[in-house]
DNA sequence: GCCGCTCATGGCGATATGCCCATAAAGCAA
DNA sequence: TTGCTTTATGGGCATATCGCCATGAGCGGC
């Protein structure tokens, strides 16, 4: 049972604290087709402006996310190829818990 | 651009919430190899019995490991094989923040 | 019964998070 | 310059999270 040292955890617990939020993860949908705009994103999440911009600092400062200025818009983007292996994951899981749910209730 | 209904980000930002924090994803990794009682676990953790009772029972509301009891003791174990791509995933986009980190050092 | 061990839960204070509002900065057009 | 648009940031409030303490419940040994 070798563990890792206490800081690799928090490295990986602030990227799982980024990923912690609904719209967040709606964001990384939406960005993992093409980048967009925070007002084309204000729109889809469905917020204050103020509040999905916050929501973007928090993915940028995790590394999940890059923004690129052009004109009075900033653009986001996707920087980890990776976030389709972790959705898939928390689909199973949630298949999964269903499951058990189900057996629960019909046993 | 489909997006997911909002439900669908909620059960994934539940599973999420439950991976950040450094004592369960340490947690996480110990129960990786074997299954473990609480008492194991706490000393691993280093925490206060009660705070790591509360850590499991996070991690076993988020479907992500289950328990056993036996005698006085309670074994957990995990439940979902796909976490260490997760792990994988979190590593690369820690070593890609950090390549980032020394580009704009250097620059 | 009486202890000791193991674990879960309620309470409480400190800290963190999320939301909106208001505002400020920067670009562009007239 | 004066506006209009797009973003980012600070303030303030409500809520959630985290850690420990104390307590209680369940199980076995004596």
């Amino acid at each position: 049972m070798k563990l890792r040292p206490r800081e690799s955890y928090e490295g990986r617990a602030r990227i799982a604290k980024a990923l912690a939020h609904p719209s967040r993860l709606l964001i990384l949908d939406a960005l993992n087709e093409k980048e967009l705009c925070v007002c084309e994103l204000t729109e889809l999440v469905g917020a204050d402006q103020s509040t999905v911009s916050k929501h973007l600092a928090v993915l940028k400062n995790a590394g999940l996310v890059a923004d690129r200025k052009e004109a009075s818009m900033s653009y986001y983007r996707m920087t980890c190829p990776c976030l389709d292996g972790f959705f898939r994951c928390m689909e199973s899981v949630l298949k999964q818990n269903l499951k058990t749910q189900q057996m629960v209730l019909t046993r």
